[in-house]
DNA sequence: CTGAAAGCGCTAACAT
DNA sequence: ATGTTAGCGCTTTCAG
């Protein structure tokens, strides 16, 4: 018990000066003008200034001129709910991502943002955090709140997808292939990539290597661990060795000992994240790369081009998947059928991370 | 010119399989089910149908019980539109940021969206690419969609944001403190950090720093200069050189070459991509770090413990600031006060790339 | 070229 | 506990 006076303003525990200063509540302002204000200051109907508002040209300049003075003068701003709810469309599109801290998605969500927003339109951005379930719960919440989906939904069964399919259109999938599903699709070809590098490490003299796994319920990593297996079957003499990782730095960085112990000349990771994990482990074991060992990556990160050494990897467009998602977003929203999918074919980028293998 | 049939089916070059699919507009389905078909479905009211699908509590469980089957029956989903319009809030809240590939926002994107969607509610996001005055427009732009903004505004004059406190308003500043607004701000204390770094750093023995500059219109650069050459000015025989740089990784690996010119011993970079950028350059020159010089960073991206060497750094709470911006702007939205100004100190991350200065 | 009027689908007093 | 009745603010035929 504390004896005193008590019960000063300055007891209250607020900074005087932004008290009240946040009151509004909801989209509007409080006393915000509507249009039948604006109708009535400039001796309109609200039909002219409906349609002052949205640019028709049939209203004669000088009511039009009246009308945006008193809309001014008002500080009118059309109420977006409004406008909705009689339009039947919201202007807004979502984006919803298994995780927004992966290079990955935040690739199509920056394609994605500046392709909408040029054309005028808000993105919502919802993020699952992986989770297969949340992924479709909040797919059918985002659309809802939006015109059309972008979905990146590496985790949900394909099976689930094909049930939503009315509930979300219209709607783009990235980074994913889901067979009989009525939604364009545009991803990658890992098969391509895993190829391609597999043949530069061969090239190399490369015949035993290791895979560092992703996550197994991704389906990035499911499609590359189905590449690689196949090209070792292919191949007489070659081993390859499955080690389980997972997709971020850390992982990669606990994996480097495991590398060694394999005999591995090469790892090819899960991405570019376990990749340069790998190499920084890799290092502080006295491990030379790729004079011991060569290492590539996937994806292509802003970083891989800084590790040391610089990461070989393969590239994606990421940025380009989140454009052409909202050309197709935009297509179907316009009635237009979805196109043909499209798998966009990686690039392989020859840095220094790879190198002969060792005699 | 072509002789032939033509004008066979698969000359209108699209896939059957998905013709007609997406024809859906806008956020509802088509011929959605209404409150009213459901009502009219269960035989009850529309306002009966409103309170179950709200949970109230004071519907018999009987009716409570026939009004789900039907909107189940029925697909029913409620508009979003003519639910905002009703409530006159949208469960909407909004981020604006300059550019949605700079770790820095990323981590308030990510600590937001978790935030807000503990809370159920949608997060949209708008990217302002660098530009002031764009800022400004879509930071309205989002506020009108949204029930309440968080705004990360690095570039936007101090007054503009004065000018548009009342139309932004409930909002919450990120990254920034601007005297005289009335709305609360989360910030980080660059003075602190940079502190901490110079004493770092001439604890080690160095006298002569050289400072990889950020974007001149930055308020975070501002800030880390001005705390530079304050402690410069603090501290005789102490030399500051300023190299105009960037915030990009290209940025610092083409100041690489400068810094060695320049002749001081340690490197101070405007941020950790600056640093990694840096970091490569130096190393491609044949400059030992931290042998020859010593090199920090600023921010603490994830990759920062994964260059190499690993980078010493001033760690700054990037999610945190995202989440305790959800929390003011709830208050505010609550009609609460905003609360004091916050401003985070920075934690210095000593790692492998600072050391004693050569002699 | 402009105005009147009928919704868009939902919520919230206010009755009963 | 449930139904009735007004709106929320804007767009859009339909007349004139």
């Amino acid at each position: 018990m504390r004896a005193g006076t008590g019960g000063r303003a300055e007891d209250r525990d607020e900074p005087s000066s932004s008290a009240g200063s946040g009151a509004r509540r909801g989209p509007r302002p409080a006393g915000a003008a509507t249009i039948s204000r604006v109708a009535e200051a400039a001796g309109v109907s609200r039909a002219t200034v409906s349609r002052v508002m949205n640019g028709s040209t049939t209203v004669k300049p000088e009511l039009a001129a009246r009308v945006r003075a008193a809309a001014q003068a008002l500080d009118y701003e059309p109420s977006v709910a409004a406008r909705s709810l009689a339009l039947g469309r919201t202007g807004t599109i979502s984006l919803v991502v298994p995780d927004l801290s992966n290079p990955l998605f935040q690739g199509v969500l920056r394609g994605l943002s500046q392709a909408a927003g040029k054309a005028g339109r808000q993105l919502l951005v919802a993020e699952s955090n992986e989770d297969a379930e949340e992924e479709t719960i909040l797919a059918i919440e985002a659309r809802r709140n939006s015109d059309g989906l972008v979905l990146a939904s590496p985790r949900a069964p394909g099976e689930r997808l094909r049930e939503l399919s009315d509930r979300l259109a219209p709607f783009v999938l990235v980074y994913r292939e889901v067979r009989g599903l009525a939604a364009p699709s545009l991803s990658v070809d890992n098969d391509a990539g895993i190829n391609e590098l597999v043949a530069h490490l061969t090239g190399l003299g490369h015949r035993h290597l290791a895979y560092l796994s992703g996550p197994s319920a991704s389906s990035s990593h499911a499609a590359r661990l189905a590449a690689l297996r196949a090209a070792a079957a292919g191949t007489p003499g070659f081993t390859l060795t499955e080690l389980p990782c997972g997709s971020m730095f850390d992982d990669g960085h606990a994996t480097a000992r495991p590398v060694l112990e394999c005999g591995a000349s090469a790892v090819v990771a899960f991405n570019d994240m376990v990749a340069s994990g790998a190499l920084t482990g890799l290092h502080e074991l006295g491990v030379r790369v790729p004079g011991d060992v060569s290492v590539t990556g996937f994806d292509d990160i802003p970083f891989a081009r800084y590790t040391t050494p610089p990461l070989t990897t393969v590239s994606i467009p990421k940025n380009e998947l989140g454009r052409q998602a909202w050309e197709r977003l935009w297509a179907l929203m316009n009635g237009e059928s979805g196109g043909y999918n499209v798998r966009f074919q990686p690039r392989l980028l020859i840095r220094d991370s790879t190198g002969p293998a060792p005699s």
